[in-house]
DNA sequence: GGCGAAACGTTAACCGGCTAACGATCGACT
DNA sequence: AGTCGATCGTTAGCCGGTTAACGTTTCGCC
């Protein structure tokens, strides 16, 4: 029975496993790195942008910006002109890491694609783009339509 | 930059919403229905046997057996000829749920590949295994082989 | 100018998953 | 027969993610 949730499924675990794995080397968790690829991209800004950016929900940046700031590798300070707004502010350690991470993942794309021909990565990127066109639309246009 | 990575993350997400909000019909949670479809096959098994045919580990099965138990989708029993064993049983009502939910899963299968044609399955079939299977040999020889 | 609605971040309570440490039981071997 | 090691479940603590409820702060509108 190997029909595609299950592969898919298995695959997604260790794929994420596998970048888990990588960002550890860079004391990082899983997902952090999507933190600051925003935040690389353009530093300051807010919980709200970046969770909308990275597809998740602003409790989830919260939290995890709470950890990251623990960490030394972001600071969150308030927005003076508008006081309920949040930054959050990179320190030279998070922004040290761009570099290194994003060669780090580079090298996991890689690395986990080289077994594909040039005509086998085409097809599995339009045939996955049809799956994720399908999910997303009987998630009844609760999502967002990116 | 639509690499590949970033297109099965989106896919992996909205998929496992889907399948959530599909369980959710049948007042499971994601990944209950992998530990019933094991008791389903064969009923009376301990943690540990379900943790490995599920691919996860014990303390997972732990806490989700616990939450089913007190659901009342399951029994906790111990096994009295190996007082170390654990074997979970099923209640009625979590026999009763397995017609609906495999059907449920068949009709996300189908739902989800049916913009693919013929062709294009077995060829997104065929890569994935492949990206499988370059995943999972990067994960260094730490993981099951199956 | 004041009042109510909208926008925002935070907190709390879930769920699935993981690793590490613990405790109990069984088995093999001396 | 007793001990010591292997096996098994449980617990605790962490991470990422979600929804629901809450408290502030702004802003529009009368």
């Amino acid at each position: 029975m190997t029909e595609f949730l299950d592969l898919h499924g298995k695959t997604s675990k260790v794929l994420r496993a596998a970048a888990e794995l990588g960002m550890q080397r860079h004391g990082l968790h899983l997902g952090q790195n999507h933190l600051l690829a925003v935040l690389w991209e353009e530093d300051g800004r807010t919980p709200g942008e970046i969770a909308a950016t990275v597809n998740v929900t602003t409790p989830a940046v919260v939290k995890m910006a709470g950890r990251m700031v623990e960490a030394g590798l972001i600071t969150r300070r308030r927005d003076d002109r508008d006081n309920r707004l949040v930054r959050l502010w990179l320190t030279d350690a998070g922004r040290a890491l761009r570099e290194p991470v994003e060669t780090e993942r580079r090298v996991l794309e890689q690395k986990v694609t080289e077994n594909l021909t040039g005509p086998e990565r085409d097809h599995l990127m339009s045939a996955l783009a049809k799956v994720y066109q399908s999910a997303s639309a009987l998630l009844g246009g609760a999502m967002p339509a990116d």
